[in-house]
RNA sequence: GGUCGCGUAGCUCAGGGGAUAGAGCAACUGCCUUCUAAGCAGUCGGUCGCACGUUCGAUUCGUGCCGCGAUCACCA
C-alpha cells in the first residue's frame, strides 16, 4: 500500500499546527482555505492569509511569511513558499510528484473510493409506448446511464429501471388509427421498427382527428351541433361569445385554442378512442390483444435503440401493472386525515401550507391520476429494492410534480421519502425552437444516432484513417466516434439547463468533443504499443521534470477530488470536462516533448509511464459515462 | 398573477466570496523529411442583465427591477 499523502491534506494539517504553535490560536481544518495558485506561480495550492490576519495582529504577508516557514520545516516536499499579499503559494518538489505517478497514479486502483453501503435505485428513460424515442429521450437516456456509471464508479450500489407508459389514451389512439387503416401492417410486412410503425399510426390518428376537428367547427360555426349534446354546445357558445368581445390578443389566443381543443376533444375518432380504452380497461380481449401485439412490435424497437447506445435496465416496470396502485395508500391517508373528501367524492390534499396548491390525489369515481399511481409505484420500488435513494430522471417540466409526490410521501412517513431525488434536467431546444411532433420537428433518435455515425464515417475516410482497418473495424471506430460525438455534446452541459441542439455543432469533431478527447486516447495507445517494441533501458529514475510534466501529473491527482464532486453533484459534465482537460493538456505535452527522441532514457521510460496513466484516466472517465475511447483512429 | 429556473466574449458553454473571469466554435496568423495535424502555437474578442445592500474583498451571497423560459390540469 502505498503510503503518499495529498498535498491539501499536508498543509491543511500543518497550518492547523503552525497556528497552534506560533501564535497559540486554535483553528479547525475546516477554516483553512487553499486555492489554486494564480497562473505565473509554479506550484500547487495557494493558502489564504486573510482569514488568519485578525488573530495574528500582524501584518498579512508577514503572517504568510511564518507560516510558510513553518510550512517548510515540516513538510520536506515543500520546494518553495512565496508571500504575496494576503496569500501564501506553496510549490511541492518534483520528487513529491514522482512518488505521486509512481505510487498512486499508476495503480489500477488509482482513485477507486471504498464502495459504499448506500443503495442507489436511478429511473430513467420512461417511454410511452405510442411512438418512437427522440432526442428528449436520448438526453434523458444519456444522462441516466451516466449518472449510472459515475454513482458505480464512486463506489455506490447502484440499480437501474424502466417505467414504461404501456397505457393509456395515446396508446389507444395509435391502435385505433392502425385498425381504421384495415392494412393489416406489421413490422415484418412493413420493413418498419416496430416503434416506427406504430408512431406512424399515432400520427395518422392525429391526421384524421385534425380533419374531424375542423369539420367539427366549421359545423358549429353554422350552428350545426347535431351529435352533440348540451354542456358542448354551451361551453362553445360562451367561448365564442368571449372571442367576439375581447380585445386582448393574448386573450383570443387562449380562447382560439380553448375552442380548437374543445372541438378535438368532440370528434368521432376521439369518442372512438376512449371506447377503446373503456373497453381495454373492462379487459376486451380483442382489444387487450391487439394492445399486447402492438406494444411488443415497440418494446422490439426500444431493445434495439437501447442496444444501440449501451444501456440496460435492471428492471422494467409497466403502468399496465402499477396504474391501480396507491390507491389503498390513498385511503391509508384518508384514514390519517392527511387527505380529505370533497363532496363529490374526490380526495385532494391541501398543500398549501408549503406554498404549493390543493391537489388531487383521487377522482371522484376512485379511478386514479399520475400522483396516484406514481404514490403506488414509488412504495413497490421500495419493497423490491429497500435502496436508500431513489434517483428520477425526468425533466424539469415536472418539477412541480416531483415536489408533490415527495411532500404527500413525508406526509405519509413512507420510509423511502427522504431519499426520494429528482433528477431534474432541462429540455433540448433546436435552433428552430422547441421540438413539437405535430410539426414534425421531432428528432428520431435512430436517425439522429445513425447520422452521427455517418457524419463519423465521412470524417474518417475523409482525414485517410481507415487504412488497414477491416470493414468491421472501420464500422465499429465509426459508431465509437459518431455516438461518442453525440453522448459528449448531451453530457458536456450542466443537466440542469436547457440545451440547445444544434445539428450542425454536434456533428462537429473538433475542439471541445468527444473525438478530442478520443484521438488523445488512440494517440497514447499508438505510444504504448510502440513502447512494447523498444528496448527501454533504465527505470523510473527521472528527478528533475518539466513543467508540462508536472502540470499533467498535478492534473491527474485531481481525479479523486472531480469524481467525488461530480458524484455529490450528480453531474457528469464534470467528468466529461475533466476527461477533455487530460486530453488537451497531453496533446500539449505531446507536442512540446519528444517521447522515443527524448534526451535520455530516462525521460523515454518516464514520458511513456505519464502517457499509460493519462491514458487509463480518459478511458475510465469515458466508460463510466457510457462513452469509448478507440485504440487507434 | 403565484412558484421555480436562467441571464458571463459575436455563438455554445465552464467557473465561482479572493489576485489579471476561462474553454470551444467562428474570424485572422504560423507549424507536418521527427512518436497520428481529428493536433500544436498565436491574434482578436468581456460594464459577468441593471441597481442597491452585506464585507478587508462581490461576477460569485442577499434584496429589488428588467429580459427569457418552465410550471401552476379530475393529461401523463
Amino acid at each position: 500500500m502505498s503510503n503518499f499523502q495529498g498535498f491539501e491534506q499536508l498543509i491543511t494539517e500543518n497550518t492547523v499546527l503552525a497556528l497552534k504553535e506560533l501564535f497559540d490560536i486554535d483553528i479547525t481544518p475546516s477554516q483553512v482555505t487553499l486555492n489554486e495558485p494564480p497562473k505565473d506561480f509554479d506550484g500547487e495550492c495557494t493558502l489564504v492569509i486573510f482569514p488568519f490576519v485578525r488573530f495574528t495582529k500582524k501584518s498579512p504577508e508577514e503572517t504568510g511569511q511564518l507560516i510558510g516557514h513553518f510550512l517548510k520545516e515540516k513538510i520536506p516536499f515543500i520546494r518553495e513558499t512565496t508571500a504575496v499579499k494576503g496569500f501564501l503559494n506553496i510549490a511541492f518538489s518534483d520528487e513529491y510528484w514522482m512518488q505521486f505517478l509512481t505510487q498512486e497514479a499508476l495503480s489500477p486502483d488509482f482513485g477507486k473510493p471504498q464502495p459504499k453501503a448506500e443503495k442507489i435505485l436511478i429511473e430513467y428513460s420512461s417511454p410511452n409506448t405510442n411512438k418512437p424515442l427522440h432526442l428528449g429521450h436520448v438526453r434523458n437516456i444519456v444522462l441516466g446511464n451516466a449518472l449510472e456509471g459515475l454513482l458505480k464508479e464512486a463506489g455506490y450500489n447502484v440499480s437501474t429501471c424502466c417505467l414504461v407508459n404501456d397505457r393509456g389514451i395515446h396508446i389507444c389512439k395509435s391502435m385505433l388509427a392502425w385498425q381504421l387503416s384495415g392494412l393489416n401492417e406489421t413490422p415484418e410486412s412493413s420493413g418498419l421498427k416496430g416503434d416506427k410503425l406504430v408512431g406512424k399510426y399515432y400520427v395518422e390518428f392525429d391526421k384524421i382527428y385534425n380533419t374531424q376537428a375542423k369539420q367539427c367547427l366549421e359545423n358549429w360555426q353554422k350552428g350545426d351541433f347535431t351529435g352533440q349534446n348540451a354542456a358542448t354546445k354551451d361551453k362553445y357558445l360562451l367561448l365564442a361569445a368571449k372571442l367576439n368581445t375581447t380585445k386582448d390578443e393574448e386573450e383570443s389566443k387562449k380562447l382560439e385554442s380553448a375552442i380548437k381543443d374543445l372541438a378535438k376533444e368532440n370528434t368521432p375518432i376521439m369518442a372512438q378512442a376512449r371506447e377503446m380504452l373503456l373497453k381495454w380497461e373492462a379487459g376486451d380481449e380483442a382489444t387487450l390483444s391487439l394492445w399486447k401485439t402492438m406494444n411488443q412490435w415497440v418494446y422490439d424497437g426500444f431493445a434495439v435503440t437501447y442496444k444501440e447506445m449501451g444501456v440496460h435496465f435492471d428492471k422494467f416496470y409497466y403502468e399496465s401493472d402499477t396504474y391501480l396502485l396507491g390507491k389503498d395508500t390513498i385511503q391509508k391517508g384518508l384514514k390519517e386525515e392527511i387527505f380529505y373528501k370533497k363532496e363529490d367524492n374526490s380526495v385532494w390534499i391541501d398543500l398549501t401550507a408549503e406554498g404549493l396548491d390543493e391537489k388531487l390525489v383521487l377522482r371522484g369515481d376512485g379511478t386514479s391520476v399520475y400522483i396516484t399511481q406514481d404514490i403506488g409505484t414509488a412504495n413497490l420500488k421500495y419493497s423490491e429494492f429497500k435502496m436508500d435513494k431513489s434517483i428520477y430522471v425526468v425533466g424539469n417540466e415536472q418539477d412541480y410534480h416531483f415536489k408533490v409526490l415527495k411532500l404527500i410521501l413525508q406526509k405519509l412517513k413512507e420510509p423511502h421519502a427522504e431519499g426520494l431525488l429528482h433528477f431534474s434536467y432541462g429540455m433540448v431546444d433546436l435552433p428552430s425552437g422547441k421540438m413539437k411532433s405535430r410539426e414534425g420537428t421531432v428528432v428520431d433518435a435512430d436517425d439522429l444516432m445513425q447520422e452521427m455515425i455517418l457524419a463519423a464515417k465521412s470524417q474518417t475516410e475523409e482525414l485517410g484513417k481507415v487504412e488497414g482497418l477491416s470493414e468491421e473495424d472501420a464500422w465499429n471506430l465509426y459508431k465509437i466516434v459518431g455516438l461518442g460525438a453525440l453522448k459528449f455534446f448531451l453530457l458536456r452541459v450542466d443537466p440542469r439547463k436547457r440545451i440547445l441542439f444544434n445539428p450542425e455543432e454536434s456533428i462537429d469533431l473538433h475542439g471541445y468533443t468527444a473525438t478530442f478527447v478520443q484521438y488523445a486516447y488512440a494517440r497514447i495507445q499508438s505510444i504504448l504499443k510502440r513502447a512494447e517494441t523498444v528496448e527501454i533501458s533504465g527505470s523510473l529514475s527521472k528527478t528533475t521534470l518539466e513543467s508540462l510534466e508536472k502540470e499533467v501529473l498535478q492534473l491527474l491527482y485531481k481525479y479523486s477530488q472531480n469524481l467525488e464532486i461530480a458524484a455529490t453533484e450528480l453531474n457528469p459534465a464534470r467528468i466529461i470536462d475533466y476527461a477533455y482537460e487530460i486530453a488537451k493538456l497531453y496533446n500539449k505535452l505531446y507536442a512540446h516533448h519528444s517521447i522515443f527522441a527524448a534526451d535520455t532514457a530516462a525521460d523515454t521510460q518516464f514520458r511513456i509511464q505519464l502517457s499509460k496513466a493519462c491514458g487509463q484516466l480518459i478511458k475510465r472517465c469515458f466508460n463510466m459515462l457510457g462513452l469509448e475511447a478507440p485504440d487507434r483512429m
